[in-house]
RNA sequence: GCGGGUGUGGCGGAAUUGGUAGACGCGCGAGAUUCAAAAUCUCGUUUCCUCUGGAAGUGUGGGUUCGAUUCCCUCCACCCGCACCA
């Protein structure tokens, strides 16, 4: 017998596959489609693990419905634009396309030797001029639609590179070039309204049923919808002070204001208040992320003003505070110091009046915060006409005297902020704006789409290159022909990603998108991807799908109808005596079995397995894995053991377990093969082959759910104990044992088609079977022949199991008890106690309490 | 800090969702085959004990139940996200 060559056969079976244009998707209305679809990578230069897991996933749902009869769409892209490409120009002076290109073909090269059921003819990058200039025309038709507005918003400012930085530049509050401390500036950009969407993006996640439950919670708390009331406080010579609060319950225990630096009211008062200003800047002083924000010792600054309480006679101080956002609410609070933490904190720090005003069921009005402040429910105390209502009355009686007293109004507010979308750098989409001293901002005319990135631009400089590009940023303003200057701002990368799916559709298409394609295909029926991007890539691309419907280009709302988030992959670490890490292929075992560098002989330090990264060199190439043991080992090994959504381990031996599963899959058929005879359905079957086809026929319908479930690690099993009863059983000759062994092998070849099409695609060929497995229906379990007889059934005496007992199925709990108080070990265990009671589980267990 | 998640043998994990904990795989041990090795095959493999049996056991501590990996509460550890990384 010969041995599996799976470099050979794979390559021969994706050559056929490519010939015969297996999985080129054509809309057929009369066929039921199914969009599958991978996040796209960005072309990083190779393919990592992490991929390959991501998309063998895709790959199996793809392959099992296309057997199931569906219209599969399954394409491939490229998510091009961003800052890798910018800094590789200016590390190794080369053109951030030429290197996105190369990084493309390359990882193209990578995924096709993966064996993927995809239709390339679909594939297209970001950074294509004919995909960015559709996505400048959909900007100009939000813009008419007025989902586009500028506005100054912060940037982080490196003063001595005079460039911004992304947050990820920002070490420690200072740029990762330059090492010099952050500024932040305010610059004029561009945003799409977002939030006009926030209640229905809000609303409509109770629908989406095939997501997650924790990634639709994070995007509610994302968009943390919260309903409260806006309230105005006076102020002596100022306008009223408008805050936000979710708690007006507790207004009678307000302390304090507290204002953001950015407020208007905190610039007026700093304007003769030089220690205020100094105040404002340090507020400003540090990195933009809220994380940042909320781990930084809370600071206030007494403005020395005071705001009158709207609901009794009170001066509340007024602080400008750098844990008070100006994005959220109104950019203002009152602080209720005994019953939220941080407003606790901020009161003994400037000895704040604590006034306790709930007080939790058991206390008496004695009850006061001290250290802890009170969140839980309660009833309210030291309120005057709030004074023994609950909470909820509390909120709405204030909310009632505020409206009618006008001195608030009952709001919905959500923590959402509009999307910034302007990015100050050369490798992105172009923003198609004219910026004209006499007409202000012109959208360029359609008919001059796509402003196309220039080539000719130079890294030397700090700062986007496309502001030192004179020829392509002067232009004549296409209203009033005098000079004008283009938009040097580039889009945010993931607007690119916020409707390629849509793009698959009708790739090639003069509009951004087909309505006929995009309603055929979309939604997208499963989307597979990390967790890392289960709040911002999926809520703007949920946007965007809305905004798209918005101008006309499809109906549909929800980008993606069902939702998978896999896991990471990891790998040990290793570090050498030095401590500097070291690659795993630098290793090998010694006579000890100890890990030792191969160069050196020098014995590593093995650390914990963490997720792959380059900086900890705990990589493995796949290209390596594929070369060494074929891509149906390297898929194979990526479902089987880890369940996808968690973190899978990769190690050395579970691959060459993966691969002795190839060799031995490949043995067990074509050895079962030999003698097989096409013999029709006899009547009689042995004992021994209604056990094959009882197996065959339970792993159909188990393969079949863990699949449509994600558990392709449960199918693994499945097919294993499968191959392991197909390998066992010895025919007798019989008609009945070879219809068995037949169906038993054509099946397992069928199950393991999706995980490894190539080898499946082989034997298949060598049985004989018409066709490619790739296009064959897949397998249809018949329930009468998985039905087992006899069941063992589990004895427990007070809970703790004592015996077991082979009976017929469906037995009945009368007889079930009999049985089971008349063997042996039970009669042993009761003894000479009383049986007080006796719980019987048909098919399942008996339980004797005594 | 806030939000979300995970925790079961030496290891990855399974458990029809409250009903025999450890399926399947890896690793390890013993044996077969072999001049030998690799490969392959067979058997064993949660821990402990006074071992034809018994006890404990699903991160910790408690609770509900005839029965808990599963439900409730407490604590611990680790991972992911936090709006300019993709």
């Amino acid at each position: 017998m010969t041995r599996y060559n799976a470099g050979i056969t794979e390559a021969k079976w994706q050559k056929i596959w490519t010939e015969r244009e297996t999985f080129l998707a054509v809309e057929d209305p009369s066929l039921p489609k199914y969009y599958v679809l991978e996040m796209f990578p960005y072309p990083s230069g190779k393919i990592h693990m992490g991929h390959v897991r991501n998309y063998t996933q895709g790959d199996v749902v793809a392959r099992y419905r296309r057997a199931k009869g569906f219209n599969v769409l399954h394409p491939m892209g490229w998510d091009a634009f961003g800052m890798p490409a910018e800094n590789a120009a200016m590390e190794h002076n080369v053109h951030p396309a030429k290197w996105t290109y190369e990084n493309i073909a390359h990882m193209r090269g990578q995924l096709q030797q993966m064996g993927l059921s995809i239709d390339w003819s679909r594939e297209f990058a970001t950074c294509d001029p004919e995909y960015y200039g559709q996505e400048q025309k959909m900007f100009l038709d939000f813009m008419e639609a007025g989902l586009v507005y500028r506005k100054e918003s912060w940037v982080n400012w490196d003063p001595v590179d005079n460039t911004v930085l992304a947050n990820e530049q920002v070490i420690d509050g200072c740029g990762w070039r330059s090492g010099a401390p952050v500024e932040r500036r305010r610059l004029s950009q561009w945003f799409l309204k977002i939030t006009d969407y926030a209640e229905e993006l809000n609303a409509a996640l109770d629908h989406l049923e095939r997501w997650p439950e924790k990634v639709r919670t994070m995007q509610k708390n994302w968009i943390g919808r919260s309903e409260g009331l806006r309230l105005f406080f006076e102020i002596d010579d100022q306008d009223p002070l408008e805050v936000y609060t979710t708690r007006p319950d507790t207004i009678f225990g307000a302390c304090g204001m507290a204002i953001a630096a950015d407020h208007p009211l905190a610039a007026k008062l700093a304007e003769n208040n030089p220690a205020l200003q100094e105040f404002i800047l340090e507020c400003r002083a540090g990195a933009t992320t809220e994380e940042a924000m909320e781990k930084m010792e809370k600071k206030g600054f007494d403005t020395g003003i005071v705001a009158k309480s709207p609901i009794e006679d009170r001066d509340l101080p007024v602080f400008v505070a750098n844990f008070v956002l100006m994005d959220y609410g109104t950019g203002a609070i009152y602080m209720s110091a005994a019953h939220d933490q941080r407003d606790l904190d901020f009161a003994h720090k400037y000895n704040l009046d604590v006034r306790t005003v709930i007080r939790p069921d058991g206390e008496d009005d004695c009850y006061a915060v001290d250290k802890e402040a009170y969140t839980g429910p309660g009833t309210l105390f030291n309120s005057d006409f709030l004074d023994g209502l609950t909470i909820e009355d509390a909120k709405a009686e204030v909310a009632r005297r505020a409206e009618k007293g006008n001195f608030g109004i009952k709001t919905i507010n959500f923590r959402l902020r509009d999307w910034g979308v302007s990015r100050q750098r050369y490798w992105g989409c172009p923003i198609p704006v004219i910026h004209c001293e006499d007409c202000g901002i012109v959208p360029v005319p359609k008919a001059d789409l796509p402003v196309i990135l220039p080539d000719d631009v130079s890294f030397d400089k700090p700062g986007n290159p496309l502001e030192h590009h004179p020829t392509w940023k002067n232009i004549d303003c296409p209203e009033c022909g005098k000079p004008a200057r283009r938009e040097t701002d580039t889009f945010d990368t993931f607007i690119d990603s916020s409707w390629y799916f849509a793009r698959f559709c009708s790739p090639k298409s003069d509009d951004p998108v087909d309505a006929d394609a995009a309603n055929y295909w979309l939604p997208v029926d499963q989307y597979v991807g990390g967790v890392e991007h289960a709040i911002l890539h999926l809520l703007y691309s949920r946007f965007y799908t809305r905004a798209m419907k918005k101008i006309g280009l499809s109906s549909v709302d929800e980008p993606f109808d069902g939702l998978f988030t896999q896991g990471m992959v990891c790998h040990e670490t290793y570090a050498d005596t030095k401590g500097n890490w070291v690659l795993p292929t630098d290793l090998i075992k010694n006579d000890d079995g100890a890990l030792v560098e191969k160069k050196t002989g020098d014995i590593v330090t093995v650390g914990r397995s963490i997720k792959m990264s380059k900086s900890k060199k705990n990589v493995v190439d796949p290209t390596a894995i594929i070369d060494q043991y074929g891509a149906d080992t390297a898929r194979w090994f990526m479902l089987s053991d880890s369940p996808p959504a968690r973190d899978l381990e990769w190690t050395e031996e579970g691959v060459e377990g993966g691969w002795r599963f190839t060799q031995r899959l490949w043995r067990v058929v074509t050895m079962g093969m030999e003698g097989l005879r096409d013999c029709g359905e006899p009547a009689e079957f042995s004992k021994a082959a209604q056990d094959l086809r009882r197996i065959t026929h339970v792993s159909i319908d188990t393969v079949s759910r863990d699949i449509e479930g994600f558990h392709f690690n449960n199918a693994v099993a499945q097919i294993y104990k499968f191959s392991n009863a197909v390998n066992a059983f010895k025919p007798d000759g019989s008609d009945g044992d070879i219809h068995a062994l037949r169906e038993a092998l054509t099946t397992l070849i069928q199950l393991t088609a999706p995980m490894m099409p190539h080898l499946a695609e082989e034997m298949w060929q060598m049985m004989g079977q018409e066709g490619i497995v790739t296009d064959a229906d897949w397998p249809v379990a018949q329930p009468e022949l998985m039905q087992e007889n006899t069941i063992t059934i589990a004895i427990q005496v007070k809970g703790k199991l004592r015996d077991t007992i082979e009976v017929q199925k469906d037995m009945d709990s009368a007889e079930l008890e009999k049985l089971a108080l008349a063997t042996e070990k039970i009669k042993l265990a009761v003894g000479k106690h009383a049986i007080r009671k006796v719980i019987v589980v048909p098919n399942r267990i008996v339980n004797i309490v005594i």
